[in-house]
DNA sequence: CAGTGGATGCTCT
DNA sequence: GAGCATCCACTGT
């Protein structure tokens, strides 16, 4: 299986973890797809929760590798990140958009959406499509409802500047897999390339 | 097409 | 009381 394979790749630097996790396929309780946009995070780090040490809401970012991290973002929306690092580092990986492969009905019924390229392109959008909220922080991610699965070739990766922060801007550790047209920009009738 | 603003809850000042 | 690791509807070109 895959799962241990994860658990070793969330344990190293997250900024090794977070391009390695492209091409990823992850399922919650049988519904999701490959991933293709990830942001890293860590301690010292003024745009992560993680900054300034463990307290509140980011405890389990500070716990062991290989498990969920899920906060609410502006009150609406769930986020969901994967633990990195060895224990008490505070680093995680934010998972940005998927490319939908399994459970799409499932997927467009939680969205009330039908456009599969919308279902999962941006961190609130594929939590709701996968149904990840509050009852999955701390949970680990080599058990049910999560199962994940290798890449089976290597992923091309951009590295870009990361979205939606005011702080620590300049650091380019979001990364996109290349060419995809699944992520959070790029991805809007509005901003697809042209036929 | 781009730009703006509202919804809504938790953390921190 | 402000500020968010956001999304969507609505406006004006």
């Amino acid at each position: 299986m895959s799962a241990g394979a994860l658990v070793d790749l969330l344990g190293s630097d997250v900024l090794e973890a977070a391009p390695a996790l492209l091409g990823w396929t992850m399922l919650v309780d049988g519904v999701g797809g490959v991933i293709v946009e990830v942001e890293a995070y860590r301690e010292d780090d003024p745009a992560s929760h993680s900054f300034g040490g463990p307290r509140g809401r980011n405890v389990v970012m500070f716990g062991p590798p290989g498990h969920a991290y899920v906060y609410r973002s502006y009150g609406i929306h769930w986020c969901l990140n994967l633990v990195c690092e060895p224990e008490g580092c505070g680093a995680a990986v934010l998972l940005r958009a998927l490319e939908p492969t399994t459970g799409l009905d499932e997927m467009r019924r939680r969205r009330d959406l039908q456009d599969a390229r919308m279902l999962c392109s941006g961190p609130g959008r594929l939590t709701q499509a996968l149904g990840v909220a509050k009852a999955h922080d701390g949970l680990a991610l080599d058990a049910a409802p999560f199962s994940f699965s290798a890449p089976t070739a290597a992923v091309p990766v951009d590295a870009t500047e990361r979205i939606g922060i005011t702080k620590a801007v300049e650091r380019p550790w979001r990364f996109v897999s290349t060419g995809t047209t699944f992520a959070s920009r790029g991805s809007r009738a509005s901003a697809r390339p042209r036929a």
